[in-house]
DNA sequence: ACCGCTGTGTACGGTGCCGTATAGATCTCG
DNA sequence: CGAGATCTATACGGCACCGTACACAGCGGT
């Protein structure tokens, strides 16, 4: 062969993918190799073990996700208000493997067990955090405030997924749309 | 020897320890079997398998999980904010093995990748949240409010343990002593 | 003191995965 | 076309764990 059939991006790709549906340990090297129709033959050309891909993994998941999504948000402008709307809508939609939310729940418990996904992952979370600070914060006055509300947005948007409760009669969905209502006025 | 030295509830206990910490790849027989200073020798004669285990460890967490903080929270008595309140505090202490949010937080991971445990997941959590309408709704007429504030409670709950980040200045503690505030008022 | 019961230790074969070594296949470029 | 570089398949030894088989130890009862 001797071209690129199996080019690094998608070890990495195929990796996070199934680091998003059964967690870091069910990234394995042989079942990927198996999913993206090789054997394992090429994979330690790439990479020097299995280590390198998580890291790797974690590392592209980084780059992609923190400023993808602000990126997008800013770009159509408007104030505050107009652009928190604008995010939840986009987080809510979900799409692509990285922004999903299935990715990040699963480097947010494997950062539970691993001190080195932890420090990654408190870096995305600050850098978070700061964007929903400084939304809230064009119309909230009361610092606190602003803090209270930054954290509920981002608990909800981390919690709702994991909880698995009806809603007296209400959809989920039904009840989130009241709740952004809830936190921006 | 003959007499009961490691009883069947002992494989249980630790086994909920290592699933809280490692998740539920983290519970295998034979680690778990050295934590007890025993070999595996014995576990087969209570259990038919890992996956027996995991079923049990699942059963009693529901079993002791599900009421008794409720129960701990009724007896004291008082209206429904002094409830929340006591509840709030009694989970941020969040003493127990059972109780803790880390067996939580591992089994909602799990509850992601598996129906049978997404199925169990759910009897509990519309258990705590009906339990969460109950308190709200004696302070708050609106229902979608009731909704909204126990959606809001229960995700900070969950989320926050999850959520690695900086407050401006603040500690944790203090915007979740705001929060409290601003979902009771 | 003997016997059966029960929990335990030990040994075994099987499986799935890791990481290495090596040879073959295919493209690129001279 | 031939040489070199690049990717791949295959085979291997090793490890950790599963589940089974079986032998042994010590306690309870008659």
């Amino acid at each position: 062969m001797g071209v690129t059939r199996t080019p690094r991006t998608r070890w990495v790709e195929e990796g996070l993918r199934l680091l998003s549906t059964g967690g870091p340990d069910a990234v394995r090297i042989e079942p990927l190799a198996q999913l993206l129709g090789v054997t394992k033959g090429g994979f330690y050309g790439y990479f020097k073990n299995r280590d390198a891909l998580l890291t790797e993994i974690l590392d592209t998941w980084e780059r992609e996700t923190t400023e993808a999504l602000i990126d997008q948000v800013e770009k159509a402008g408007g104030d505050g208000r107009a652009k928190l709307n604008r995010l939840i809508t986009l987080v809510a939609a979900g799409d692509g493997v990285m922004t999903g939310t299935a990715v990040d729940l699963a480097i947010r418990e494997w950062a539970r067990r691993d001190e080195r996904v932890a420090v990654q992952l408190k870096r995305v979370d600050n850098r978070r955090i700061a964007y929903l600070r400084e939304l809230f914060g064009e119309f909230c006055a009361d610092p606190e405030d602003v803090e209270v509300r930054s954290l509920l947005l981002f608990s909800l948007r981390i919690g709702s997924p994991l909880i698995a409760a009806d809603h007296a009669g209400r959809s989920r969905k039904d009840v989130l749309e009241h709740t952004r209502r809830w936190l921006l006025t």
